[in-house]
RNA sequence: GCGGGUGUGGCGGAAUGGUAGACGCCGGGGACUUAAAAUCCCCUGAGCUUUGCUCGUGUGGGUUCGAGUCCCACCACCCGCACCA
């Protein structure tokens, strides 16, 4: 190996890419005895280009792919394309081209640009979830799951935009207008298909339990979007004579209900016939959605005159319709308590009812005239004033009043900050196990805690046979369909005499017809001369096929199976799906921790239920890898600022200029890279420059890779001299270098057991800062075949991330076979372990001086070379040692 | 509002309760060169009365021989959800 050729990334870069496509060096072979690893990234969507955050997302996982292969592994790891979805729909509408052929382009495109990056991934597999082989089997496999009974229809209201004859997403109403034709947005009520979720809503939260390898913190999101909560339904009877359901989570408060309220979309608000309340719910239909508008919402609401009798107390309770509560949560219809919750007291406030005080932590005692005048005087709590003192401090006072006297409250409950856990701290106890003084409601005042308490008042309701407890969840089924043309065709049929009828099996798949434009308004499945137009298959008279397509979140619910095994007469075959599934390690990023994950261990649970498949949870382990940032730049422009791109920019030292006219320009804030503010760069222009090894290295090196990632020109760089100088090295090596050099031969089988550690827990930096240190041992080391081995094995620490310059310099370095086959390398234990260690020595806990130890020396030994050192002598300066502590190898502390 | 996370040099970040700042970037100095690029070597937390000493991991307390790490309180920033009763 010549040491004047330098490393060159275009050429070695193409070589090896096709070298292992010959070779089908990473196909997976399921028949294999090796353990088999699945490993997956979220597959993207074919919008045009590869961004940098998929080559992050797709170098992470290529490194422990190639690392599982290497260590013995029968590796899956496969990649597709998530292909049906608007953005090919905007570009048909846009340029008029064909949303088939947009999209196959982009896939062409960004295939190329994959392969570019070299990484470890099984082509054989590849599929798109807009042809017709996968998607007929989406057909049927939701064929499947109608005739399981998890699928139905149902009425549900949309985003109607009248100008483009279309639904909208919620995100597409800005402002309650189409995003595209700006067009007011109507609510129209469409008959839609939907997915039972909520039939396995207990199980998937339950399985979140077991799902050790996920981040906690998605797990708390699925937690907290199937919204488990537990609570009473009751009945009010009404002053009309009819019953008024209601649903409440905090029973224990029943006495403190002071009206009721129901949403307006409530039968009871629909059937009053009076042109106030009519105008009232339309006021309300209005309102805005977005959480700013519901931020400042003022609470509104419309007294119908009805009275509900309190179940307890007889009490004759107002019914309200109120812009604050929601028809599709609980019944719509609410026992409102504004002395225990925030939004019923703004109410209360606002329309001047009564703020009854059903509750206080035991030890409250009523607030002097002074405090209350300090707090700005009380009118709301007039009634039922009180103020905890002693150990409790503000604390209940803090929260039923902080609505109503936030002027200038006293310094202690501004800065008691987190009061809950203050109070668990200094009692021990959750807010729930509390002692409650009730006031009134068991008689006299009784002490319970919230939980008893709740028990209670079910019971007695219970008894009273007007209600019982109740389970209620946030999570809604699913609604798929879509009045879109660009997805999956829902194999239905309409027909007058037999209904909806699934379409037989052997017709499968249901097509897309070619033959649509996109210039006029609306889905072209609808008007479609001939495509819409069959016989019913149960009765062969006329019908007509489903128009809608499934949400594009359905095809990417089952893809990993179809991934595992690709027979062409059914979606998979469940032998080789036992063989791969679960996903071993799968990679995305944080924008998917719902919607995408839930739907998936849904369809799989699904699956499971209908005994199709044996595994329930798709995702045995999940990691959610950062974005890629950058600086912005900018100047000020007319209102708005001018942002600049990074190859528009000249970056100083000190600053940055406009290459164009040499003015500086300002850099802003690292933010996530976007369009709009212009601080992207692209994948193929840096790979061009630098090759995909410079790229691949930089993805990993420096964040942790659950952090963002700072993109920045000196980094790639940086990166790109340590390809060439890793080549340098690799060139330096010297096959008849004789003798033994103990020290390197440690260093060399530590970092390959480091290494290892650290690419099986994802920590892709630490790996690669003991690579960097490595290299720089090796370097300085003298020739020796230690030295010679060291740069061998480094070849193979360094393949996993940049496989290119592994490749070559295994070739050259006369390796057999390709390093990507190559077992990865052998770790003897017995030399992890040094014979010398370093021993601090501190006094007064603070370094005086270290020294070198034979390992394992005994704590005497270690004591008396501690006591032996000047700098430890001129620190004691005579003082009385009283104890010395000694950690074996580790250290030697003096306390005087 | 509810829930979660993160705070360590100029920057990205290391650190089973045991030598804080590994490794990289930036910066400074030097070597090689006619020169540049490339490469190599050295320095690079702050301060000081500089063989060395003091301070230093958001702030204030605590536990400990010893705390970035454990406990308590606080502050700041980031993320998710959100009129969910």
């Amino acid at each position: 190996m010549s040491s004047d050729t330098r490393f060159d990334p275009a050429s070695a870069d193409a070589r090896w890419q096709s070298a292992w496509d010959t070779a089908q060096t990473f196909r997976a072979d399921s028949n294999s005895d090796k353990p088999k690893s699945y490993v997956l990234e979220m597959f993207p969507y074919p919008s045009g280009r590869i961004h940098i955050g998929h080559v992050r997302n797709y170098t992470m996982g290529d490194v422990l792919a190639r690392y599982k292969k290497a260590t013995g592994h029968e590796v899956l790891h496969p990649m597709g394309w998530d292909a049906f979805g608007m953005p090919a729909e905007n570009a048909a509408m846009e340029k008029g081209v064909h949303p088939g052929g947009w999209t196959r382009d982009n896939i062409t495109h960004m295939k190329a640009q994959l392969k570019r990056l070299g990484f470890a991934l099984d082509w054989s597999r590849e599929l798109a979830t807009c042809e017709p082989e996968y998607y007929g089997h989406e057909q049927a496999l939701f064929i499947d799951m109608y005739e399981a009974g998890l699928v139905y229809r149902k009425e549900s209201e949309v985003n109607w935009d009248p100008v483009d004859q279309t639904v909208l997403a919620n995100e597409q109403v800005i402002d309650g207008k189409g995003w595209r034709s700006g067009a007011e947005v109507e609510k129209r009520k469409l008959s839609q298909w939907f997915l039972k979720i909520t039939d396995f809503a207990e199980d998937l939260l339950e399985g979140l339990g077991r799902l050790e390898n996920w981040p906690d913190k998605v797990r708390l999101m699925q937690e907290n979007w199937i919204g488990k909560s537990k609570g009473l339904e009751f009945s009010f009877d009404l002053s009309n004579g009819d019953k008024l359901p209601v649903y409440t989570t905090r029973p224990d408060t029943i006495f403190g209900a002071s009206f009721v309220a129901v949403a307006a979309d409530h039968p009871l608000a629909q059937g009053i016939d009076s042109d106030d309340a009519r105008d009232f719910i339309a006021l309300c239909k209005k309102g805005g959605t977005t959480a700013a508008e519901l931020e400042t919402a003022e609470k509104l609401g419309f007294d119908t005159g009805i009275t509900a009798k309190h179940p307890f107390t007889g009490a004759d309770l107002p019914v309200y319709i109120a812009n604050f509560v929601l028809m599709d949560y609980g019944t719509g219809a609410i026992m409102a308590v504004p002395g225990h919750d925030q939004r019923d007291l703004e109410f209360a406030l606002k329309y001047g009812l009564k703020v009854p005080v059903a509750l206080r932590p035991f030890g409250a005692v009523e607030p002097s005239e002074e405090e209350l005048e300090q707090l700005g005087g009380s009118q709301a709590f007039d009634e039922n004033p009180w103020l905890i003192r002693g150990e409790y401090d503000e604390y209940e006072f803090f929260k039923i009043t902080k609505t109503a006297y936030t002027r200038s409250p006293p310094e202690s409950v501004v800065n008691s900050g987190s009061v809950a856990s203050a109070l668990r701290a200094k009692l021990g106890k959750s807010i729930a196990e509390r002692e409650h003084e009730y006031l009134g409601f068991f008689g006299d005042a009784k002490i319970l805690t919230i939980d008893e308490a709740k028990r209670a008042v079910v019971e007695k309701i219970e008894k009273l046979g007007i209600g019982q407890g109740k389970t209620v969840w946030r999570l809604r089924d699913w609604g798929v369909s879509r009045q879109r043309y660009w997805g999956t065709p829902i194999p239905f049929i309409h027909c007058e005499t037999c209904g909806v009828v699934p379409a037989p099996k052997d017709s499968l798949p249901i097509t897309l017809p070619e033959d649509v434009d996109f210039q006029t308004p609306g889905n072209p499945l609808l008007r479609h001369a001939t495509w819409k137009h069959v016989d019913c298959p149960k009765c062969g008279g006329k019908a007509e096929r489903e128009t809608d397509t499934l949400d594009t979140f359905v095809d990417s619910s089952w893809y990993f199976l179809r991934f595992a095994s690709q027979p062409e007469d059914k979606p998979f075959d469940a032998e080789e799906v036992a063989k791969w599934m679960p996903v071993e390690q799968y990679i995305g990023g944080i924008e998917h921790a719902i919607l995408h994950l839930l739907y998936a261990r849904f369809w799989t649970r699904a699956l499971a239920h209908m005994g199709q498949i044996e595994v329930k949870e798709p995702f045995a382990s999940l990691f959610t890898q950062g974005m890629v940032t950058h600086e912005t730049y900018s100047r000020a422009g007319d209102g708005r600022p001018v942002y600049f791109s990074p190859d528009e920019v000249e970056r100083t030292s000190d600053g940055a200029t406009l290459t164009a006219d040499g003015e500086p320009v300002e850099i802003g804030r690292v933010i996530k890279m976007s369009k709009s503010k212009k601080n992207v760069v692209d994948p193929d222009t840096i790979i061009d420059t630098y090759g995909a090894d410079a790229v691949r290295w930089f993805m990993l090196s420096d964040s942790p890779p659950e952090r963002d990632l700072p993109w920045s020109e000196a980094g790639i760089e940086g990166c790109s001299r340590f390809v060439h100088r890793l080549w340098r090295l690799f060139a330096a090596h010297d096959a008849g270098a004789e003798g033994e050099d103990k020290a390197l031969l440690r260093k060399t089988h530590q970092t390959v057991a480091a290494v290892a550690e650290d690419i099986e827990s994802l920590g892709f930096n630490k790996a690669v800062a003991r690579i960097y240190e490595l290299t720089g041992t090796v370097e300085k080391a003298a020739p020796s075949a230690s030295r010679s081995a060291a740069i061998r094995t480094l070849v193979q620490l360094v393949a996993p991330m940049m496989p290119h310059l592994a490749e070559e310099a295994w070739a050259a370095l006369g390796g057999s076979g390709m390093v990507a086959d190559a077992a990865w390398p052998e770790v003897d234990p017995a030399l992890l372990v040094e014979d010398e260690v370093t021993i601090a020595v501190q006094h007064k806990g603070k370094l005086r001086d270290t020294l070198t130890a034979p390992k394992g020396a005994s704590k005497e030994d270690l004591e008396a070379m501690a006591m032996a050192s000047d700098k430890v002598q001129r620190s004691l300066d005579g003082a009385e040692v009283r104890k010395i502590i000694v950690v074996p190898d580790r250290l030697v502390n003096i306390v005087t």
